[in-house]
Formats: C-alpha cells, sequence, structure tokens
DNA sequence: CGCCCTTTTGAAGAAAATCAAGGGCAGTGG
DNA sequence: CCACTGCCCTTGATTTTCTTCAAAAGGGCG
C-alpha cells in the first residue's frame, strides 16, 4: 500500500506540475482495510478523511422506510470518496465494501489545505465530482427499460474496470450480486436474473459466478447505446497496477 | 437585472469576508433573456459562461435514441449552471426554459480565477454541486412508486421555491407540464395524470392549472418522506426577493 | 455434513405503458 | 369577433412489464 493511488489518481484527473506532485506526494496518508458488507462510510458520518479506494469494489447505498435498498454507485479502485468532507457535511448515504476493500485516506483538512495553494488538486477534485455526477445522469436516463439498463451498467463496470486494468478486454470480474444488481437498476433479483438470462441467450453476455465475459463489446454497446465518453476515462495505455 | 444575484447565491452557499465579497462584486457579468422552450445551454456545447438563473425556471434534459426524453432536473431562480465550464467539458445533457428565463452569466475563466484567489468562492460553487448531487441520489433513491415519486417532486420544487420567497407558504407556481414531470419521474404523462387525480382525491394537493396548493404540507411530506435537509437550503428569514 | 447465500424457474398479480379519443383553453388569423 | 389550431389535460380499455410469492437447486465454507 501506498499513497501512490492518491497522487496517480489525481495526476490522470487534471494536469499536475512537479509542484503540485510535491504538495500531493508530501500529504500524510493512512490506510485501512474494510471487511465485505461493512461500510467504509456510515449514514451521518462526517467524514474527517477523504478515501481512495486501493483494491476491491464498493457502494454507495441508501435504506428506504421500508427496508427497501437502492445503490447509487459503484467504486472501482482508484475512485475518491467522501471528497465532500471537505465542507463538513453529514453523510446522505453509506459507502459500503462489496468485496474486502483496501482503502487509503488523507485527511479532509489537509486536502483543503492542499486545494487552496494548488488549484490543480482542486481541479482534479472537481473533475472527480462532475464523473460522479455524469454517472448519475446517466443512471438516471436509463431508467427505462431492464434489459437495456443492465446491459448499459455492465458496460459502465466494464469500462471503468478496463480503465484500471481491471479487465482482460472482453472479461472481468465483476463482484456484485444480483440482487445488488436490482438494488442498482431500481429492479428485484428476480427481474435481473431474467434479464441476464436475455442477455446470455442473445449471445451479449455470458457469465460464469461473476467472472463476466462479453463476446462482443461492441455489439452489447450497441445494444444499450452505451458510449464511455461520460466516464472521463483516462487514455488506455498506462493501465497502471491497480486493479482489485 | 443585476449581478447580484450571483453574489447573493454565492454568500448563501458558503461564509464570504469582505475580501471574497468585493472580488465576487468585482466580476463582470452581462445578462441574457432565454424564451419558453429555448436552449440556455445545448447538448455538446462547451459553455464558457458560468449562468445564474436570475427569473424563470429551466430543466437539465436529455434525449433518447427512440425520441424520448428525461429531465435530470430543475433549476429555478439563483441557482447555477454551467458551472462544469471550468473544466472545458462539453455538455452531456441540454439545459432548456421551462419558462421565459433572464440569466445572467459570467465569463467561466473569471471564476476560475476568482477560485484560485478566493478559496471561499469555490467552496460556494462546490457546494451547489454538491446539492445537485444530492438531488440527483434523492431522484434514484425515489424511482420506484409513481405516487410517491410525484409527491417528493412537489415536495422538492415547493421547498426550493420557498427558499427563493416564491412560494406563498402552501401556494406556489410550477410551471412543469405534466408531459415535463413524466420526463422527470420517467413516466408517461397519462400516468402522471392519474398520479395528480389520486394526489387531488386524497386532499394532500390541490391545483389550477400551474398553480399548486398543498393544504398540509407536513402530511404531504410524511407521504413521500421527505426531508428538505439534503437540498441544503439556506435558513428562511431572509427571503430576498429573486421570484420568478 | 449442513447451513446460508445466491441463482434459477414458475405462476399469479399489480403497476405502468400503450392506444385511443374527447375536451378546454389560449393564441392566431381570417 | 369568431373560427381554427395547437397544446395540454383528462379518461377509458387493453397490453406489457415487472413484482410478488413460492420453491428448488447449486456452491462455498465453518
Amino acid at each position: 500500500m501506498s499513497a501512490k493511488s492518491f497522487v496517480e489518481r489525481l495526476s490522470r484527473l487534471a494536469d499536475l506540475d512537479e509542484i503540485d506532485i510535491d504538495l500531493a506526494q508530501s500529504i500524510p496518508w493512512s490506510s485501512v482495510t474494510v471487511a465485505r458488507g461493512r461500510d467504509i462510510l456510515s449514514l451521518s458520518d462526517r467524514p474527517s478523511y477523504v478515501y481512495v479506494i486501493e483494491s476491491g469494489w464498493a457502494a454507495r447505498h441508501s435504506v428506504r422506510k421500508d427496508g427497501s435498498r437502492r445503490i447509487t454507485g459503484f467504486m472501482l479502485p482508484g475512485d475518491f470518496c467522501g471528497i465532500h468532507a471537505v465542507t463538513g457535511e453529514a453523510m446522505e448515504h453509506a459507502i459500503f465494501a462489496l468485496t474486502k476493500c483496501e482503502v487509503t485516506r488523507v485527511q479532509a483538512n489537509i486536502i483543503e489545505e492542499a486545494i487552496a495553494v494548488s488549484p490543480a488538486i482542486g481541479r482534479a477534485l472537481w473533475r472527480a465530482k462532475l464523473t460522479d455526477e455524469a454517472i448519475l445522469r446517466r443512471w438516471l436516463l436509463n431508467s427505462h427499460d431492464a434489459e437495456t439498463d443492465l446491459a448499459h451498467l455492465i458496460c459502465e463496470l466494464h469500462a471503468r474496470a478496463d480503465a484500471i486494468g481491471a479487465a482482460d478486454d472482453n472479461r472481468f470480474l465483476m463482484p456484485v450480486t444480483q440482487e445488488q444488481l436490482g438494488d442498482a437498476l431500481g429492479l428485484t433479483s428476480v427481474h435481473v436474473n431474467r434479464m441476464m438470462k436475455k442477455l446470455r441467450l442473445s449471445g451479449l453476455v455470458q457469465f460464469e459466478g461473476h467472472e463476466i465475459l462479453i463476446p462482443d463489446i461492441d455489439a452489447l454497446r450497441a445494444s444499450c447505446d452505451f458510449s464511455p465518453a461520460y466516464l472521463h476515462l483516462p487514455e488506455r495505455g498506462l493501465r497502471p497496477a491497480l486493479a482489485a
């Protein structure tokens, strides 16, 4: 573990000059391990740290009065969470570990100082937030057809996994149960299961357990009108080893 | 028209000291009027301005391949749009005027310089973005029951109108057609109409045209589990005259 | 081995979409 | 001034989609 992922991620989000990088590298950090199923940040927490997922997958989720859940976003290695800590807001949802997660954390007030000194670091975090927002809008845009929505979510997660080198081109590990997919899509796990079957029968997606195989990524993307631009992913090529 | 609304809005989002306020007030601005139904910002635009709605209502929306629309947010007087201009990103959705809108605009690069000099201004914009994000997550959280979702949207818009003094306690003007409500909720206009009728019959909401009357706001809020905290509204009391 | 979690499938029911048609109201033009 | 037109609201009947309820099978792990 290192704070490498923190600086790496920042520098992929905005152009940092040497001064920015030196500053970012000088920021003290610590590391935490969170077991599968446990919260990284809980509802109503006022986090005093900003976190970066080092390894593992996590998700944001809220629980309704009737006990049903809604997942409002997934987090993969390299993703920030708790950035809004810099304003001292309380968490309006929880972030929990889908798998065992290793998490690097940095004190929020130190981040805030760094932003004041280095606007480029502020821009990097701003860009991360814009990506979160774009994903949320995309999720809203989708919610209209179960099969398409599921295909789109698989495309999103594949593209994000691929961008951090956690996908073997057409194959990747998606550690999300069908019930969790349902919570993310606003569907029941039963219906997710049927839609997965449809995707399998149509030949667009194959899977064994959580190992997803996409025989023809272009066909899958076309089927759900997926285009990765909104994810603001870095150009492929560098692919640092951040995989789960 | 003035840039007053710009500075006012900033100062309600974060604690600005005199220096910040002087700086904000020195920022040059201009004003534009946009007719009902026209775009304030179009898809793929790379806006070079940050906008504040001076009067009127607007909405963000995307169009799907099949021609159906999804509204992903409403904008009321005092709201920013195009803040993400500061990173030079292209618009991934359009913003259009629900009513005739007067809009104040400020050059994005000047905003960016202001942020570099005054971290408080940056925090204010950051906070505005966090509110946008919280609303998006809430919309995702809702989408599960048409009547409840509609009630929740009315509560959101009422609370936001009230916060800018555009509501007369239990009465406000919601210039949104039922079809647009459907686009916002992911429902057909037919179904929105039926749900409006249900709300009317249950006595929770009355309306004449777009004039909404809420006989018992607590009852309506309880019916859809609405709590305004996530909107980060300013404390009531000041109520500057920004209404549409 | 037995338990729990997850996946899978079936059947019945509820929610929302679709299709269709009529009515009100405001703006426009003859 | 009135008729026409377009937009929005309203309602009914039918169909589709998704949920709910129920049950069984697979797989990993203590």
